[in-house]
DNA sequence: CGAATTCGTGTCAATTAACGAAAAATGCAT
DNA sequence: ATGCATTTTTCGTTAATTGACACGAATTCG
């Protein structure tokens, strides 16, 4: 009676859930009994909830005889990664950064070895750098994409060095010099492109993480050199990185 | 008596699940009257199943006052992944087999009369094959699933017999064809697909063990029969085969 | 700017569908 | 075989889920 009459829930499916939730998080199948024990239902309440859970393919028999889950939950919750708007949930910090710096700031993802910008806030000043929306670049020579590249270094690494071409006299062309390119990245925390892609057009990027980690794209901020003024790079640096923590921050708590 | 009497299913976990697995496959966020009609349940039954799964945390209100999947299904169902930590075991090798052939390399796993791709690295080459993470081929048809087919065979034929089903012109279908496959496939240490699935794409597969010998996964990799020049297969199959071994013994280390 | 939809959210009584207890079946160890 | 533990089925009861209806707010349309 001391419960605040919470928000009407209906049991069936809470159950299932708990069922299902409780099966994902073991590594060996569970037994009806044990099942029921441990989650305070009845046996037949359990095991029905089970046949269900069988039936809409959420749940298997293993040889042992006992219930796991399948893959199935994994895959229904891909696609909620897959589909989640990054757009949405980075769009307050795009703000924030463009008010900040009053330059171009993008939001960009990953598409083999390039950076793909999927949104955009355009430079209130006269100078702007202009990739579209949908447009690419390489990975290993923009800010965002240094960002991401930095963090599938290991995989990655060897499907770009081949792949290193000039852009511009500061475009990083020896694997060795973008091996520690990439390793002061991730000290650092954020990226650095120092005109590599543009000619005198500088970039800075920051990552955006899943709560496991999984880098699912990043933040960038783009200036004219001419826009810098001494101090600027440590400035904007920390700034980005910041936002896209932040959205990172956002994300977990979808 | 032919028929195999209809699972007993919870309608309310029925439904609730179906809301979920709506809203996780949709980009945006959708509204009560849509999901109902889509869904083909009154107002008021999606009005509390939404309800309920807010309260579970499954479900959240976005801005515009639309509902939407959280991350939650996804953090549920990486678990059931994290349980097998073959991803991360297998890392390594994957990028090895990306660095190697330059094609498209999958982690799967079996699940049920499929695989699922649980993890890849894209192809570097213009022409791609994409099959999505949580994505799934027929076991008999792609190099992963006949790779653990063939390793589980004598409990899986009499399963997969009557599914044969056609995809393409090279598709097997024929049991006893598949038999002789399968024991070539055992003796060779590797499977081949000859474009069984996708009309001239190939694909190779080897096993990943426990030590025990239980087969639990397979490296893949994924080829346009364009890209194949004379004796490839052979060494591509090599690759893959020293890859998977070497996965296997990470394993035993554990 | 007002009218007409469309939408999300309550209410409530009817009935369905989920429930628990207990029995039947199955499996396992001795 | 015998006994214990677990899984599955059955069944009557009732509580929980349901759908029709209603209302206000928001949105669209004329």
């Amino acid at each position: 009676m001391t419960e605040p009459i919470e928000p009407r829930v209906d049991s069936t499916l809470s159950k299932g859930l708990k069922i299902l939730e409780k099966l994902t998080s073991v590594k060996a199948g569970m037994g009806v009994s044990e099942l029921s024990r441990e989650l305070d239902l009845t046996k037949s309440n359990t095991f029905r909830l089970l046949q269900t859970l069988m039936a809409l393919g959420y749940v298997r028999r293993e040889p042992d005889k006992s219930y796991a889950a399948t893959l199935k939950t994994w895959q229904v919750g891909r696609s909620v990664v897959e589909n989640l708007n990054l757009r949405t949930a980075a769009a307050e910090m795009m703000a924030y950064l463009s008010h900040e710096t009053k330059e171009t700031i993008y939001l960009a993802v990953r598409d083999g070895l390039n950076v793909v910008y999927i949104d955009k806030i355009e430079s209130l000043k006269p100078i702007r750098s202009w990739n579209p929306i949908g447009g690419t670049a390489p990975i290993y020579c923009v800010g965002t994409g240094k960002a991401i590249l930095s963090a599938n270094y290991a995989i990655l690494r060897d499907q770009v060095a081949p792949e290193l071409q000039l852009f511009t006299d500061k475009t990083i062309t020896d694997i060795e010099a973008l091996d520690r390119d990439m390793a002061a990245t991730q000290l650092r925390g954020y990226a650095v492109d120092t005109g590599e892609f543009r000619q005198n057009i500088l970039s800075f990027g920051a990552n955006i993480a899943l709560p496991d980690g999984e880098v699912i794209g990043a933040l960038g901020v783009s200036v004219p050199d001419v826009n810098l003024a001494e101090g600027d790079v440590e400035k904007i640096g920390a700034l980005v990185q910041h936002a896209a923590r932040t959205v990172s921050e956002n994300l977990a708590r979808l």
